[in-house]
DNA sequence: TCTACTACGTGCGGTAGCGCACAAAGTAGA
DNA sequence: TCTACTTTGTGCGCTACCGCACGTAGTAGA
């Protein structure tokens, strides 16, 4: 996934046989998610799936005890539903709208039916599938051996990645739950990035200034989790 | 998956249409794999898949300091070399062998060829997958959120669960690898375990002496884990 | 049986992050 | 403009875990 201009379409749609394309265009509905919004919950059965274009999705998972920790981003690389067409039907994980903004709506029985006619969406979204498992995986490795610092830095560069401009509507609050760390923590490393120039925090919103001095911090997750993307789920 | 006796048949192949599994029985071969035998290397082309029936496979990730987690166990109900059929190819993890015994061993190529084919062998390794993919959710949770005491007794849990008997060959070393902790931190959890008489530990083993009691002290991603694999790669 | 090696046990100072508490600053609504 | 609320900033003691060091106990091979 390369940083993403305002206005394009989703990913995985644009590579779509036309036909298909525009008849999903014209069964689905452009929604507009707000942010804290639960698109899909854990154990539920997805009545819809979601290619986002401006909104970022977070997949989240919880301990009993209220802990959380996101172990994907999805954003207009991707979808919103994989359960669909893994098995089960049953979504594995919570997706919490992270970053207001548009997504296309399909319901989940047309998708499934397109699905199963068409390799050419099977071999697209499995492929971005990949792409997702993989970043699952770098999360688990990036929440154990990384500091928040460098955990708050890859995470502020992928939502740019994701976003127009280089601003994130997010409080400490948010991301502290995306990061399973406490929201002081989050207070903390913002204070230290700022104080370094690389971000500027008001109430609400971070502002990432210098990009390059940004990836410098963040740990070596960025840019693996990138590349698989980037190879993986690239516009073909 | 539930709990594994000796001399059963690898689940996702016991399932398949009789044609294709004696086929897949006469083109594979049966190999025994060592303990710490990197089955596939991050970053490589797969040439072969496996199906463990007695051995365990360790899906590993690193960072570049060296430091490891597992993200994922796989057994008598699984695969090795899902990059085959999601998509890319290039394996995004390392697959090591954490217990020594056998596995069906089949060319990649025959396996992708007959994934293309079939809907019925895409369907179960699909839900398998999903069930994996759960698994490394869950993975980064407990990683994240749980005690080494904690996770050493799910980690044990998921191992005999995979073997016929309650002995795991295993070093603290070994597990320290596998939980991306240190070496001591295991061996303390070993000794306390082993002081509530739920374990029994010797050089270079563990012996699992209170299963139910061992599940007590085990966080709550045993079970969810179990769950997950019980209901999506269940034998249909 | 001696030796070399691997694995386990333990202690100790250091630290990142936690839980809690509270103050200050910004925002929205009466 | 006053008030209630949310968000951010900061301090402090606590704990789990780390890194290191070293001793001990098994095991394998000469």
């Amino acid at each position: 996934m390369t940083t993403v201009a305002a206005g394009q379409a989703n990913h995985l749609l644009s590579v779509l046989p036309e036909a298909i394309h525009d008849r999903w265009l014209l069964e689905g509905e452009l929604v507009q998610l707000q942010q804290g919004e639960i698109v899909h919950e854990l154990g539920e059965t997805p009545r819809e799936v979601y290619f986002p274009t401006t909104a970022i999705v977070s997949i989240l998972l919880g301990t009993e005890n209220g802990a959380s920790i996101e172990i994907a981003h999805v954003g207009i690389e991707g979808i919103v539903g994989v359960a669909l067409f893994m098995g089960g039907g049953r979504s594995l994980w919570r997706a919490v709208v992270q970053h207001p903004g548009s997504a296309l709506k399909l319901r989940a029985k047309v998708f499934k039916s397109d699905f199963d006619k068409n390799p050419f969406i099977q071999h697209s979204t499995l492929r971005y599938t990949h792409a997702l498992i993989s970043q699952m995986g770098q999360a688990a490795v990036c929440s154990r051996h990384h500091k928040i610092q460098q955990q708050l830095s890859r995470w502020l560069l992928h939502s740019v990645d994701r976003l127009a401009g280089l601003e994130i509507d997010v409080t400490h609050e948010f991301i502290s739950k995306m990061l399973g760390v406490r929201r002081e923590g989050i207070t903390e490393a913002v204070v230290h990035l700022q104080s370094m120039g690389l971000i500027k925090g008001s109430r609400g919103r971070i502002e990432v200034i210098d990009r390059e001095g940004l990836e410098k911090t963040a740990c070596e997750c960025y840019s693996t989790i990138k590349r698989e993307y980037d190879t993986l789920a690239a516009k073909r």
